[in-house]
DNA sequence: GCATCTTCTGCTATCGTTTGCAGAAATTTC
DNA sequence: GAAATTTCTGCAAACGATAGCAGAAGATGC
């Protein structure tokens, strides 16, 4: 492996020298500066990082913790939160917890050993002691999910919002006997979306019918178990709302294996928005979500923290530290107004 | 921050012996090694990983090259990279390409400055001389597509028999007017699907017509555009097949778009089996690939170079270091047997 | 009781890079 | 021409962890 030395050894100067020119200090004569520099190029000179991490500070790294990047919604957050750090020069270190406090205490611990420059993590429902601990290490900010045992800004879009759309648009419609199903209550997603449909049921003077609503940790096969469990009640609800990108797909195959009209005898209102949306039956109504540009806003936070780490009292602009993001409601063929035949027929 | 020096002296010994007791060192004593550890997880010890490396060897990092995560196709390999590797204790950094050479160049760089373990990468067309210098000293394996510039094992899919999958069902249907939207021919994924494409052709004689075929960098709107161009002329293809991931769903909108009956008045083949092409019209018949096991066998054979390059000889199980798996065709309501009409109509 | 062996621990050099300080060389000033 | 100044470069000490070597302490054998 080539070092500075060698490089040294061949220009004929010192290796602190050769340090100096190769960060382009001032006080290094530009012929000394050309010389080390082809030099270096000849010889395939690559800085050893760790080396330079000796004296102090922090690496390139930044971690990007999600649940499952088989997601969607993490994968295209992935996408965007990667290029935003490339530009600044940081590489990504992906980590799957999928929702296991261990593992993100292991990716955590992973990143505060490499000294990574800090981490954006979509936070597990009760996070290890041992973790909240180590995050005190390492600039980090929360995505999409709010932690309360973790104070970091927090970018994700307006839980409350979301569900409210679904609701006011599915009450609209007259529908009263709405099915919800949702992630883990313990997560702020989970919990933000489920009281804000309450409020909305309440506003029109209902009650969420818990035998409607399900929440779960977003196993493999849980929403499309959930799916058949509520939908083979009588009487029958006569929509349904998925409140959560990964509960989706698995609720619209049960629906669809369950051989129900859509939305002649069910609406539905899915959750995050996508092309196959438009594909399934008369297209899917859903909460849109400007994935790209939470995730967007999530790195240049992270990178915001940094410069105000190294120096407090500059002017450059500064992005937001925290921003909540409205989500949409795209409206499909899945949901319709309820038909008085309905009612009767489901009863 | 915490030191193995600020643990020696809390416990009262040399730093060496903190060292030796933490990496379980035989030789030393029992009580010893309890007391360092009890003062380590007193003092909230994290080691510094940097300094680790300063000795050689090198970290625990594996970088993932993909031209873009939100493709399904890799977000889906790269969860079951991640997986695998932290599974070994291995952390991924991911680094997204878009198939330019300029960001793989400067991706791999980080990663040799990093001393990372290895790198799985999805090659771009044509990668920088400077790129293939600083391969040679990391350990790599090519994914999906196959460089010959590239000397390196390769994990991927059979790419002839999926668009010979694809080709065959198509001609067996009774179609002589196949439309064709590949990827960048440069690349081996692009020119090994196409010359099979032709292969199958010229076995019932019949030559590929290159007014009916389209090969794109798969730049966001190329393959909705190549889709709309090819249908615009007269006559009219009978069927047409997708060769990449990527353009899959862009094709499907367009033909939606342009409001042609599917499969009376077109026949389409898909890439890429997904939930999702279940949905579209009565479900897209396409060429399903085994992409958590592709994935899988690459992290485990990238990481079966480590073992080799360590140690030689030894009689534990190696995973392969090469592997190729053979994709299938999920036949579904976007083909069907070419009408006699049909000929008529679109001439 | 002495030698020998075993068991455990400390000293110290090392990895590659950076940086404060000092000093050399070149240039300018009077 | 000497002094002062500027411009450039080298020395050496860090940073944190590890491992070879040596040595101390204790156990064992005769």
């Amino acid at each position: 492996m080539i070092t500075i030395k060698d490089i040294a050894r061949v220009v004929g100067v010192a290796p602190s020298t050769v340090a100096r020119a190769l960060a382009d200090h001032p006080h290094v004569h530009e012929d000394t500066k050309a010389r080390v520099r082809e030099a270096a190029a000849q010889l395939g000179y690559v800085a050893h990082s760790p080396a330079r991490l000796m004296r102090g500070g922090t690496s390139s790294l930044i971690g990007l913790l999600v649940p499952d990047v088989r997601n969607d919604f993490y994968s295209t957050a992935a996408q965007a939160i990667s290029e935003g750090c490339a530009t600044a020069g940081f590489q990504v270190v992906l980590g799957l917890t999928s929702d296991s406090a261990a593992r993100e205490l292991g990716h955590v611990h992973g990143l505060v050993s490499a000294r990574a420059a800090g981490v954006i993590l979509v936070p597990t429902a009760r996070p290890a002691k041992a973790t909240l601990v180590l995050l005190e290490r390492l600039p980090h900010v929360q995505f999409i999910r709010r932690n309360r045992s973790i104070h970091a800004p927090w970018f994700g879009i307006d839980d409350a919002a979301s569900t409210r759309l679904a609701a006011q648009h599915l009450l609209g419609l007259g529908h009263r006997q709405i099915a919800y199903i949702g992630g883990d209550r313990r997560l702020s997603t989970g919990s933000e979306r489920f009281e804000a449909f309450e409020k909305a049921l309440a506003a029109h003077g209902l009650r969420a019918q818990p035998e409607y609503c399900a929440h779960g940790p977003g196993g493999v096969a849980f929403s499309a178990t959930a799916t058949r469990q509520i939908l083979a009640q009588t009487p029958r609800p006569t929509a349904l709302m998925l409140a959560g990108s990964h509960l989706t797909v698995d609720a619209l195959e049960a629906v669809r294996a369950l051989r129900i009209a859509v939305p002649d005898e069910l609406s539905i209102v899915g959750f995050n928005d996508s092309a196959a949306l438009g594909w399934w039956g008369a297209g899917v109504t859903s909460v849109g979500l400007p994935v790209f540009d939470i995730a967007g806003a999530c790195a240049s936070g992270l990178l915001g923290k940094f410069r105000q780490q190294r120096n407090a009292g500059d002017d450059i602009p500064r992005p937001p530290s925290e921003a909540m993001f409205a989500p949409f409601l795209v409206e499909r063929g899945s949901t319709a107004r309820l038909a008085p035949r309905h009612t009767r027929k489901s009863a």
